[in-house]
DNA sequence: GCTCATTTGTCCGTATGTATC
DNA sequence: TGATACATACGGACAAATGAG
């Protein structure tokens, strides 16, 4: 597939292929990490980074430190099922107070409901919740429970 | 040998021995250098020079400036062992060419390589390379290396 | 708070080959 | 012929960020 004496650079060749690959699928899909990459064509990570760099100065794809490398530019939702778990865990209740199942000043459900429900650790749940009350979904009251907020404070999305 | 007493002029005289000379060799042979002539005959150099003109016009020899006069006609192939080296070298990797073991848009053996293998200075290989360059043969990408040209830009022979 | 694995970010050193003077 | 600079490529090392337990 790769070409050392090709009279293109490795890295080139590199980024095309994966250019074309990421041509079919839609924003937000993960691109192949660099070690990944390393282990599928043998290249060194300095090569498979150049190669990735080339698409992201394209626009092609956008990176997230410790995260990876997904399709589209930066600012793309990212698909349910390549969303890290506590997104999806917060997805979900987000979806159930919008649905009016979880109303404004009442408990959500507790941890250990939530852990059991998505099969998770503690820290995740703790996580989800976490970044719900970033986002001003919910509010939590020391030793009573975690509340819905009042419908003003949650985000305009 | 020479009569300047004679019926013919000295040149003619001369360049009847160099046509004798010649006869029997094959074409592209150096003819011996108008300095040559001058010590071999004892002649100037305008009689040198006037006697290989002559045969010239005759068709019998070919001067090449700043490299000498050759047998035969120009555009003669000259034999190997008359050639400067830097075409010596351009005629090998033509022939790899044609043969097949370099192939067009793959590298040709690096200028160190060549250096090695012909025994000559860098600067002669670059000789060599830039007079392929200039017939088609081959194409320099910057920092990467030069390459066998595709067929459609050979010269045609 | 901690540990662990994964992933990206950054830096260094070496080798090869070319470009230029 | 030699010296210098540049570009690719590889490999290693360590840090930082993230997710998950």
């Amino acid at each position: 597939m790769l070409d050392p004496e090709g009279v293109n650079h490795v890295y080139i060749q590199l980024s095309d292929i994966l250019r074309d690959r990421i041509a079919g699928s839609p924003p937000g899909v993960p691109v192949a990490s660099e070690a990944a990459l390393q282990r599928e064509f043998g290249v060194s990570r300095s090569t498979a980074r150049r190669a990735i760099q080339r698409l992201r100065e394209e626009g092609v794809v956008h990176t997230v430190a410790g995260e990876g490398t997904f399709a589209g530019p930066p600012g793309q939702a990212r698909p349910v099922e390549y969303q890290p778990m506590y997104q999806r865990i917060a997805a979900g209740i987000i979806e159930r107070i919008l649905a009016g199942s979880l109303r404004p000043n009442r408990r959500i459900p507790s941890e250990q409901t939530l852990r059991q429900q998505y099969g998770v650790a503690t820290a995740t749940v703790r996580h989800a919740v976490a970044y719900l009350r970033d986002q001003g979904w919910v509010f939590t009251v020391p030793y009573r429970g975690t509340y819905v907020s009042p419908q003003e404070t949650w985000p305009k999305a």
